[in-house]
DNA sequence: AGAGAAACTGGACGCTGTCCACATTCGGAC
DNA sequence: GTCCGAATGTGGACAGCGTCCAGTTTCTCT
């Protein structure tokens, strides 16, 4: 064993360590990867940005800071996720047929993202005190959009093209939000956590089946 | 000021508590109650209780492990808010309307318990590590149910009474869980956090029908 | 009455977030 | 070019946490 070969910063020689700030923010993200929202750790954070405890206290105002912090990198990844998913519907038959097909990658690009990347979908989602994703630059997807606009805007497709009656569109975010989230839960550490990752997916299917019929 | 009127424990005389693993439960859950799943700090308990930290350790093996005892509880509460619900359905026309009621008290009850009982809420579904609520007698409600079999209970009535195919029926729970629960979470610490009661109980009401609709 | 087990206490350890006082360095005004 | 204030990082401390170990008190069973 050399000694730790952690992702140890080559022991800065200058004062001054030049990017704390994204250092420590992507060291809160590797332990949300890692461990959800509680492996966030303060300490953690700077000794693997290799600075003291409090230099971090320069950059954010305290732990929750950084919790929020990386929270809002979780967010814009999985609007990433969603608009990754979105990106292999286009060049389909009808339009109708590719609105219904962009609601349905809405809802896989979601799930897929809280399975792959559990760490993380869990500390999109975990917020001592309240809070939801209201807008915010830092949590959107490459297209500009955050998670909730993306599902948003694949509903408002919807009614375009006349598949959705526009007196069921307010609020119809929430219907849809509502059923892939819950599920996303129950798998992750709900009854269906060890059942089979196909089975997973049918039941999925299923879910997302039934917020196109039922919404 | 009189010295601290907290719920203190009239300073025991005795050695021996007497009842300390009910004392600690009954402190975990007050401090669930108060401050969700993370407010559950042992030594508090062990304070409240009137008595040493280590104390705590003849009667639960660590944190996690009172953590989950507290949790079983929140679940049986969960249920008896539930079978709350539900009996104020009976005695209605139809069996078929009586069925299709009973389902929406399932999801009511499970949403009034979230909004009324947050920090239990939280904490029932709580969990550093997987876990759902697989069969516990420790977490059942007064008709010998845990929220998951209420809710299958009440599918089971659907399919009897002919409104759901049976074909329909397995795995159906997760549908109707899902979509219930994503709910609460989105109302609990999600973007319908600041929505007046009112609203989220029509969105609610619409949840349920979109469940119904799309089962 | 005595022995062994069960319940509780006391003190310690390492970990955490956070605060205060101090050291170093950078960038701009003269 | 030099000086000075602001920004950044360090060191040491504190309280609170979960947990462990060793001792003490009490109960129960023979």
């Amino acid at each position: 064993m050399t000694k730790k070969l952690r992702t140890k910063p080559p022991a800065r020689t200058t004062y001054r360590h030049g990017d704390l700030h994204r250092a420590l923010l992507e060291a809160g993200i590797a332990l949300a990867r890692e461990g959800g929202p509680h492996a966030i750790v303060l300490r953690e954070a700077t000794r693997r940005a290799g600075v003291a405890p409090n230099a971090a206290y320069r950059h954010f105002a305290s732990r929750q800071d950084l919790l929020e912090a990386v929270r809002s990198a979780a967010l814009s990844e999985l609007a990433n996720a969603m608009e990754a998913e979105i990106a292999k519907v286009r060049r389909v038959k009808s339009p109708e047929e590719a609105a219904r097909a962009t609601l349905r990658a809405v809802g896989a690009g979601y799930l897929r993202f809280a399975f792959t990347e559990t760490g993380l979908f869990r500390t999109a989602f975990a917020t001592p005190e309240l809070l939801g994703f209201t807008s915010n630059p830092a949590r959107k997807g490459r297209s500009g959009l955050d998670p909730l606009e993306l599902l948003g805007s694949a509903l408002d497709t919807l009614v375009a093209t006349g598949l959705l009656p526009p007196e069921r569109r307010p609020g119809a975010e929430f219907l849809a939000w509502s059923s892939v989230h819950g599920f996303a839960m129950l798998v992750i550490d709900g009854p269906l956590h060890e059942v089979p990752r196909a089975d997973v997916d049918s039941i999925g299917a299923r879910v997302i089946a039934m917020v196109e019929k039922g919404i």
